[in-house]
DNA sequence: ATGGTTATTGCACCTGGTTGCAATTATACT
DNA sequence: AGTATAATTGCAACCAGGTGCAATAACCAT
């Protein structure tokens, strides 16, 4: 189900601006950085402003049609739709690899097991060095 | 070995400021906020600037004196000292866990043998649910 | 198509954290 | 102790991201 339908049914406004982003994030598969969503959206039409950007970026995460996570302070955006997974990035060379979402079924077992605790393993940025920067 | 001897073995200087900041992370055993830290400074030595206290605590990190994590978009710190250690933490509730550095040892393993890649598990902030908030 | 309601926008300002730079000061040397 | 020198400080300005609010505009009912 496509984003701008999910909205709708929630009762909010299709906008132009909001129309902008959405299709923005859909059409480039890799993750944007806030950055790079918002001169993309103003170079397309300018005088937007970056609070509603912002605050875009964020419903479209509250209805899940997106995810967020954060490198290097720095927050980055893609669309639900593409399927969960975690991304490894080597902090030398900052190569990303996408990685199977099941990669934490052990420690959600353990901590579940250990602490009654229900871990939010999504979309999980993982640091450390790659094969070539070992 | 303690972090004021540490500092002058790489020819850093030690400044009251700095022995103060280091007390203060010393003293407190739980992690201190960003905040908490800046407070606690400027009330025993009034006047003294945050980007002192950012640049030290920076510093500090390098030095591997001290780690900063990232919960809920602020930063805390706590001594390395006191061993290697995770968080989990409630996001309904807020309570933290210490758990144990081990638990990724699974995933490690498999991000090696599948990637070549090396993670970087310290201090991993984990969030999700505790038991009483499922 | 028009008008009313209410979500959304743009603006200006705020926040925590960071940075460049001139003034200060801890340290090493005499 | 006095001085030179380079690290450190405080300041002011900056950055990404977020927020309150009045003006605007999307949507619904007529």
């Amino acid at each position: 189900m496509s984003c701008s339908v999910i909205l709708k049914e929630k009762g909010l406004r299709l906008t132009p601006q909001r129309r902008l982003i959405v299709d923005i994030i859909h059409q480039d598969d890799a993750h944007l950085t806030a950055e790079e969503i918002i001169s993309s959206v103003q170079s397309k039409m300018p005088g937007v402003n970056k609070s509603t950007i912002y605050r875009t970026l964020e419903m479209l995460e509250e209805l899940n049609c997106v995810f967020k996570s954060e490198v290097d302070d720095k927050f980055i955006y893609h669309h639900a739709e593409e399927g969960h997974h975690h991304h490894i990035i080597c902090r030398k060379c900052g190569k990303s690899i996408d990685c199977d979402e099941h990669i934490f079924h052990p420690v959600e077992t353990a901590l579940s097991r250990k602490y009654g605790f229900h871990a939010d393993f999504k979309h999980v940025i993982i640091t450390g060095l790659c094969s070539d920067c070992l």
